[in-house]
DNA sequence: GTGTTTGCAAAGTGTTTGCAATTTA
DNA sequence: TAAATTGCAAACACTTTGCAAACAC
């Protein structure tokens, strides 16, 4: 039996597209569960757990794969706070992270929340990729 | 054969003594290598190839043991910047950090060269431990 | 059809653990 | 000697890889 639920129009097949990735089932369930529930924070298996969940067959080398390509097509972005995993944020704008050691949780800071100012400029011979803020909170 | 060379006066045994932390063998000589050569970025699996070039006798567990109690002692802090890596930093003192994503090395940044203003507060019941900033270049 | 993508299972990496043997106070 | 520490090897968690089968265009 399957239970047709109506819902909200998806924007993954158009991101697919914007980035020049094929529109696979995998890709678009995938897209559709990370960027169709606003602002996520997400570990590889997290993602897997629910695709799985939502009777959805993805082997987990493919999530690994699609959340890395996606990520270079710039849909996603990695966030590294704990050393042996990894979380990917489906916002992609600039802005900072409060994570929850306890939780492990992950939770945006608006930029006009928290201001680093008078960053350094590069060394010689290198360029600024990125400012990470990760602000560590117990409990 | 063996050549002597005579050294400035460690620390080490100082550090251990002032944490309580039983001078073994094995933690005096880590404390060396990790102490007495001003300020590093240190992963386990460095640290013990370093140990083991000295002739010194330690088995990567007891690395792994020794680098986390330093850091719950408060000698050394942990920064995550790679998932699937630790680095431990010798540098106790608030401070943040340029990396450099081609060659994984880590550089302070002194405190006044760089400025986080209007941190937020922790979000009701919970308290901020620290602040971590990365500035991330490339080359 | 042709090149891309997928799934599987195996391999890889960094880290942790259990426990007997050793060392320290 | 009693308690703490070590080393080993096995176990672990997460991630990547190689390659044949399946899929998208």
């Amino acid at each position: 039996m399957t239970i047709m639920t109506v819902r909200p129009y998806s924007q993954a097949l158009d991101r697919l597209r914007a980035v020049g990735l094929r529109p696979t089932r995998q890709r678009l369930a995938l897209a559709r569960l990370l960027f169709d529930g606003g602002d996520r924070h997400i570990s590889a298996e997290q993602l897997h757990s629910e695709a799985m969940a939502g009777n959805i067959r993805v082997s987990l080398a493919t999530v690994y794969n699609t959340l890395h390509q996606f990520t270079e097509a710039g849909l996603l972005r990695e966030i590294v706070v704990e050393s042996g995993r990894s979380y990917f944020d489906t916002n992609t704008s600039d802005h900072h992270h409060f994570f929850y050691e306890k939780t492990s949780q992950l939770c945006d800071i608006p930029p006009d929340l928290i201001a680093v100012t008078r960053v350094p400029s590069a060394p010689a011979g290198h360029t600024i990729r990125r400012v990470d803020v990760i602000v560590r909170v117990d409990g």
